[in-house]
DNA sequence: AAAAATTATGACCAGGTAGTCATTTTTTTG
DNA sequence: CAAAAAAATGACTACCTGGTCATAATTTTT
């Protein structure tokens, strides 16, 4: 948790090291974020951030508590909608766009989280942070089994993890097949989904229909 | 490349290096993997790495090359058997699991490789490493397309990248989901497919269901 | 055995890090 | 306006890193 300084510090302050910050550990993971490089380039004195935080550690806590918040802010509603399963998957990857388009930062930051390695010093927060995501998703999948025609003769884990790895995934999909430079767009603060509208409404249907109703063009 | 030096060492003295700096890789990602620690371990000068390896880059570089090659040689019996595709997804998720057995510290190093970021020294490796992996997946998608019944009406690149992702992905799961330590494997150098083979084989097949027809009980 | 070539060594360098704290500056209170 | 409280500062510490290189030890060649 910050220190009270930090949340007595004028908003347009606290915004901009919030803002460094994030950027900073969007460009590095957490043992090469460098808090010398945040202060230098905010132009303030290194001791003033051990005014607002305790460490390094209980910084970037709260920069994944204060990305977490504002990601639920735009899904939750989701969560209330009485909608077809697919429907769901559909709009959570809108959803993903949108916050990229919102805040590329951020965005970039999380990508970044969930690659986080399991070290002494942090934990294993990649897999923390995988963990809150995979029982969400089994909620839903739970919730919408009996009624929406959703398989239950394979583990709900498996299809729980499926359906996680896919969502998570479509990050590395564009690294690896649109040329997106995640890295280059975070750095300009552009989109990572700096790609056609189009284009990424045809892979969020792929991915779905293919998460519906596999690979095979026969089922059986 | 190593240097001469280091293909006159004598076979023990070179594979103890070797594992040395596995081990190093596997537990740390490459900025954090210390040429100090490694030449620690093995008792010798730190200068004595430097006369088998222009830099750590070089090092790092000579080691991906090494387990590449060392898990290519179990695989490539795979892609010359005339099987149905869904069998060699399966017997490619077997071979990944005895990779695992037979080379543990090998394994949790690829593993840690997959999640290597983007940096100014190292380049983008990852995204090189699956670009990789994605083409030889297409390649065997687009060979089996038209006589094992696989569809044709989503974007290959987009099938490819879904059958690679939960390729990939099965370590993450046991992770996540089968409360494996993979970082405590590597260290006491166990497999990191340290649970029944029974759980295995179903874990295996329940993916490849997936991936073969969907998590929709019905097509359509 | 002597000379030459190869290999091993570790003190040392320059550069980076997170975090500290006595001091100064700024803001708030009385 | 003065006193007190709060916030900002940056030189400093202790510690780490990758890499160098003159020197010493070892091995190979003659």
């Amino acid at each position: 948790m910050p220190k009270e300084t930090f949340f007595n510090l004028r908003e347009k302050k606290r915004k901009e090291i919030i803002d460094a910050c994030f950027e900073e550990f969007a460009l590095h993971d957490y043992q090469n974020a460098s808090i010398s490089r945040i202060v230098k380039k905010l132009g303030i004195a290194k001791g003033s951030i051990y005014q607002y935080f305790d460490n390094k550690r209980d910084l970037y806590h709260y920069l994944i508590e204060y990305s977490s918040r504002k990601r639920y802010e735009q899904i939750e509603e989701l969560f209330e909608q009485e909608k077809d399963f697919f429907e769901l998957i559909v709009k959570n990857f809108y959803m993903k766009v949108k916050f990229d388009i919102d805040y590329p930062v951020l965005s970039g930051f999380q990508y970044n989280l969930l690659k986080e390695r399991n070290t002494e010093e942090l934990g294993n927060i990649q897999k923390d942070i995988k963990v809150q995501i995979f029982k969400m998703i089994k909620e839903m999948i739970r919730k919408h089994q009996p009624d929406y025609n959703l398989r239950d003769d394979v583990d709900i884990d498996i299809m729980t993890f499926m359906v996680m790895q896919v969502q998570i995934g479509i990050y590395d999909f564009l690294e690896i097949n649109r040329q997106v430079d995640f890295r280059e767009n975070v750095k300009n603060k552009k989109p990572v989904f700096s790609i056609s509208e189009e284009d990424i409404m045809n892979i969020i249907k792929g991915f779905t229909e293919l998460l519906k109703n596999g690979i095979a063009s026969t089922k059986g």
